[in-house]
DNA sequence: CCTAATCGTTTCGGAGCCGTTTTATTTAAC
DNA sequence: GTTAAATAAAACGGCTCCGAAACGATTAGG
């Protein structure tokens, strides 16, 4: 566990990467996308539409319209599943993978130039 | 300068807070609002719109959308600068530090438990 | 004065996301 | 085999946001 945050550090760390993600624009992912996202690459497989709707707390269609959205800019990808073709299972990508990798970047870059 | 964030850290702290203010569906605002939310409490003012627009990368009328959204869930106030009466001042408000102070504490949290 | 520049807002057409409801496909139950 | 349950997707109406352009209000320059 890393050392204690003080909110001033907490707010000015999530200010800088918030303010970094707009003015790069190139994300431009809602609230709900991001989550999806991260937890597909965070947490253990398989992910399912309703898993994540479940996790997120919000609707199935709000979760089958962002990985929509999100297989558009290739950052996920859907595929059904072989041993029960009702279930739909959302699968890593090259691009996501680095997308997340840079906001990892930008986490910790922000993180490192907190001032004491 | 507190300890260095590993990449897997990192993302899991985004990934926690993000599915926080997911779940606990409040806030609701954009990544824009956001960063207008944050700058206008951690940042000096005064807070003009061109400013905020600069500082962002966005344009102004974004801004003002940011404001009225942003106005009325209480989060900040305008006031001509009487001054320059062109010029619009944004300030803070009660609600506005509150909301602030409790995404503090979530980031806080969620630092706390990151796994070592 | 009077023109030009600055500032914030409003308007406009277009696009995206929301929840609810409906549809289609697949599996389970009997 | 037929019916019921489960799953994801599509359709629908409503709401918000976007950038560009046009618009008033205010100030600065000559």
């Amino acid at each position: 566990m890393p050392a204690e945050l003080r909110p001033t550090q907490a707010l000015r760390l999530w200010h800088d990467v918030t303010l970094d993600l707009v003015r790069d624009g190139e994300h431009d992912l809602s609230a709900r996308q991001m989550a999806v996202l991260l937890t597909v690459y965070l947490e253990m497989p398989p992910h399912t539409v309703r898993g994540l709707a479940a996790k997120l707390g919000v609707t199935k269609p709000a979760i089958t319209r962002a990985l929509d959205t999100m297989g558009r800019l290739g950052l996920v990808s859907r595929h059904r599943d072989p041993k029960d073709r009702r279930n739909v299972v959302v699968q890593r990508t090259v691009a996501g993978a680095l997308a997340v990798e840079r906001l990892g970047d930008v986490v910790i870059a922000r993180h490192r130039e907190l001032p004491l």
